[in-house]
DNA sequence: TTTGTATGTATCCAGATCGGATATAATGAA
DNA sequence: TTCATTATATCCGATCTGGATACATACAAA
């Protein structure tokens, strides 16, 4: 099995997972989709990308599928990569452990205006 | 001045830093905060935690102050330390760039129940 | 056709960061 | 005195990162 409990995650690795969660994609898009999400502030740049998501998929919480044919026109330089059930836990996890993070900061007054309520 | 724009945070700078925007520690205490924080999972150990107080104080994000007095016993081995306002807008700034990430992972069905109303 | 630009993947390197071990010392309780 | 805990500090190997570089395909324009 590839199951047990998921190996820690890089914070690459976690950005890396997110974007996958939304939808099978190719690293190219990966990387768009961290640059937009964070308004620019956080960049992967090719090294980081590739060495993370072939780390992914030999820790088992990412594999390659072939393009999902829904694609247009068929570019035959892209890998696309899909979320294992591994991989989901995994962002899962760590997914949470964030948003304790998140409250802890809201609770010490760091957010503007956060869920207070 | 030690304003401007503050410079960019490792994952364990940002620990400090929430950990001291409850009040002002010293570096065991810190270390025992992200533990219990993370329920465990997280932990500093005094390698990475001395070094990560060094920098913050090297760039201005956090500096020494003397003990609070309202301590009880005074042990004269504790260093405590202070964010420092640029630190504090540090510290905001990687909160809301996390709370954007964890809004994502809730879209993405990765949290149970969050704020998806 | 040729040229040029954007897209896409991959590897390499220097530097930064980290976890854990080790060292040292003061505190406080037995 | 003895001992475990608290507390700070430094060192080392391993990991992670950013950026440069390389190379190839797709596509539009000339």
């Amino acid at each position: 099995m590839s199951d047990g409990k998921p190996p820690p995650l890089t914070p690459a690795g976690f950005q890396v997972l997110l974007a996958l969660a939304r939808g099978n994609a190719h690293g190219y898009a990966v990387m768009q989709f961290v640059d937009e999400l964070s308004g620019g502030e956080i960049q992967l740049g090719p090294g980081t990308l590739y060495r993370t998501l072939a780390r992914l998929v030999a820790d088992g919480l990412v594999r390659e599928v072939s393009a999902d044919a829904n694609e247009e026109p068929h570019d035959s330089r892209r890998r696309y990569y899909q979320l294992t059930p591994l991989g989901n836990r995994a962002a899962q996890r760590e997914a949470e452990q964030l948003a304790r993070l998140v409250d802890a900061a809201d609770g010490a007054g760091l957010l503007p205006k956060r869920r207070s309520a």
